[in-house]
DNA sequence: ACGATCACG
DNA sequence: ACGTACGTGATCGTG
């Protein structure tokens, strides 16, 4: 037996080591002590759970003063008993670890999800803003920095610097570092002793915030999304090595035209600024940092086309701005999207993404690993990779409009409570009201825009340039928006006056707090929009397993929920989906639009059957 | 490590 | 008094 000693908060704890099969003795004594609540963290080859090769490599139980670091290789029974044995863990990010047991030690996450706190949700409900964001952050290192222990080491942090010492990166130091390396073994225990007094310190203060409800929801939605994690979905293998030759064939083209232009990196802004100024274009918009900016969104107009990739007839085409858009796009398909979908699934042409259900500020889910949330929707072909288990189609439930709903509901508007009752096109119903009966296409545009805009928190300059109308249009727009649905200004003053005088955050329905940035109190209403309609969709998840459907659920994506079913029953089942899904906030419907898409993805945005 | 870019809702 | 577009993840070039 190894024992290490590392002083916490002032505290001498010890950290264990079993070598050897009869060490185990001391580390049952300990577990037979009764503690009820133990830290729990697992030290594995790298994130991606369940590409080939993936292991486990350590298990760590801990409590305030002492830590037992388990090798999953040569202690894996002895492990997955103490796991069993009716206790509840902290964990800090427990989705990861609850898959990482479920898939190496056959402890399933249902077994161990309904039994596991989580600090990194804790933490969240406290404080959801990152470093970055003037927050603590919602890793373990930071957290344990401010709530535990000011001299705690980095351990992420002081691993990444042994990694390099030995010769290894941060991408495969977590594989090569030997199992046995002090410093490994040291920062492994060290883990659950923080974590655990981490637990001490903050699920008190998350009880008096009133957030134990919220709280037990968001631990129980952590368990949801961790079954559709180890789901994960089905891809088209042959299809999916087809469309990356493809793309790259693409991008090769494009590649060589740019190249006889004197852009050696479609890639480099510099180099295609540079060039394009040398053909004798204006390059009038600037980045940032005041170098001329070489966008989509100004390289399309030069290549004469729309922001839907279709000739505008306005002037000759720049055979540069053209391929550079062409390749760079074909390019970003190959290596983002195609490429990952190869790197990253399973055995069985399966990908896990990661599935944050507590992420952004907002509390907003996000998708990564590869991001699924992301894949582009106005061309089929990149959906088209992945598709359903043998027998079943791909179905999905979206909620219509739900944002402006929420706001709706939230700010009580009549107007727009009434329009939404109606069922009537909340962007016509806006554009009539601003300009009139005879509103054109441009007129619903803007009033869509102007729309947004209230929930972003966007002025007029933005609008303008969003839909391409001039300053007096969009000022009269924005100005009759106001009058037509005045609660909704009201609603976002008070909640920036409530911001500006009282505690400088916005409080949701669900209890929610969410802290504003002391420059930008104008985002009050699109957190509480944003965040309110996350939460329906969290709901919705909830509900959708409590009614059994469960099963049914492949990924959530922010607004709508895709799935699978048997095909005979994919109208029937997608309906069901959609029924749980909709309820009735503040007196607003929240409906649902189900369809069947058909075998892949790709099949609800136009591939051919 | 950071900025620019581009993909989504 | 005025005006501010919100939230993500991934890749690539650059220093």
């Amino acid at each position: 037996m190894i024992t290490l000693h590392h002083w916490v908060a002032g505290e001498e704890c010890r950290i264990n080591v079993p070598e050897r099969p009869t060490d185990l003795a001391a580390f049952e004594a300990w577990l037979a002590q009764g503690d009820r609540l133990l830290a729990l963290d697992t030290e594995t080859t790298g994130l991606d759970v369940y590409t080939p090769g993936h292991a486990l490599r350590l298990v760590q139980f801990g409590n305030r003063s002492e830590a037992w670091v388990l090798r999953a290789d040569c202690f894996a029974q002895a492990i997955a008993r103490a796991l069993r044995q009716r206790r509840t863990f902290v964990v800090h990010n427990a989705a990861y670890d609850l898959l990482v047991i479920d898939r190496h030690l056959g402890v399933s996450v249902e077994e161990l999800g309904g039994r596991v706190f989580d600090t990194r949700v804790l933490a969240h409900l406290l404080d959801p803003r990152a470093e970055a964001e003037g927050g603590i952050g919602l890793g373990l290192k930071p957290l344990s920095t401010v709530y535990v222990d000011p001299t705690a080491p980095d351990t992420q942090g002081g691993l990444t610097a042994e990694f390099r010492r030995l010769g290894a990166t941060k991408a495969t130091g977590w594989a090569r570092i030997p199992i046995d390396n002090e410093l490994y073994l040291r920062y492994a225990g060290l883990d659950v002793l923080l974590a655990r007094r981490l637990f001490d310190e903050i699920a008190p203060m998350v009880r008096d915030i009133g957030l134990d409800r919220l709280s037990k929801f968001e631990h129980h939605l952590q368990v949801i999304l961790a079954i559709l994690q180890r789901r994960g979905m089905r891809i088209d293998l042959p299809y999916v090595e087809q469309l990356k030759a493809d793309l790259l064939i693409e991008a090769q083209r494009c590649q060589a035209v740019a190249a006889r232009y004197g852009v050696a990196n479609v890639n480099s802004p510099t180099q295609v600024a540079q060039a394009l100024l040398a053909m004798g274009e204006a390059l009038t918009e600037r980045t940032s940092s005041g170098a001329p900016k070489v966008d989509k969104n100004v390289l399309l107009p030069l290549a004469d086309l729309d922001l839907q990739w279709q000739r505008i007839e306005a002037r000759r085409p720049n055979p540069l701005a053209d391929a550079v858009v062409r390749s760079k796009r074909a390019g970003k398909w190959a290596e983002s999207y195609a490429q990952a979908f190869l790197d990253l699934k399973d055995s069985a042409d399966r990908l896990h993404p990661f599935i944050g259900g507590l992420q952004a500020r907002t509390a907003r889910m996000s998708v990564s690993r590869p991001p699924l949330q992301q894949l582009p929707s106005s061309d089929w072909t990149i959906r088209r990779s992945f598709i359903a288990d043998p027998g079943q189609l791909i179905i999905a439930a979206d909620y219509q409009a739900v944002e402006m709903r929420v706001l709706a509901a939230l700010s009580g508007d009549e107007t727009m409570i009434r329009a939404i009752a109606d069922g009537v096109d909340l962007h016509s119903f806006t554009a009539e009201k601003v300009f009139g009966s005879g509103f054109t296409k441009l007129h619903r545009k803007i009033a869509k825009a102007v729309g947004f805009g209230k929930v972003y928190g966007g002025g007029a300059a933005t609008i303008a340039r969003q839909t391409g109308a001039d300053m007096s249009a969009v000022k009269s727009a924005l100005a009759a928006y106001d009058a037509t649905f005045p609660e909704i200004r009201r609603y976002a003053r008070r909640l920036m006056n409530r911001a500006e005088w009282g505690r400088r955050e916005v409080v949701t329905p669900s209890g929610r707090h969410l802290p504003l940035d002391r420059d930008r109190l104008y985002a009050a209403t699109n957190y509480v929009v944003q965040s309110t309609s996350r939460d329906l969709l969290a709901q919705a998840l909830v509900d959708l397993f409590e009614a059994g459907l469960g099963d049914h659920l492949l990924l959530p994506v922010h607004d709508e929920v895709i799935a699978q079913a048997p095909a005979p029953d994919a109208a029937e089942v997608v309906r069901e989906i959609g029924k749980v899904m909709e309820s009735t906030f503040y007196g607003v419907r929240i409906e649902s639009d189900p369809e069947v898409y058909g075998l892949s993805w790709g099949h609800g945005y136009g591939a051919p059957a």
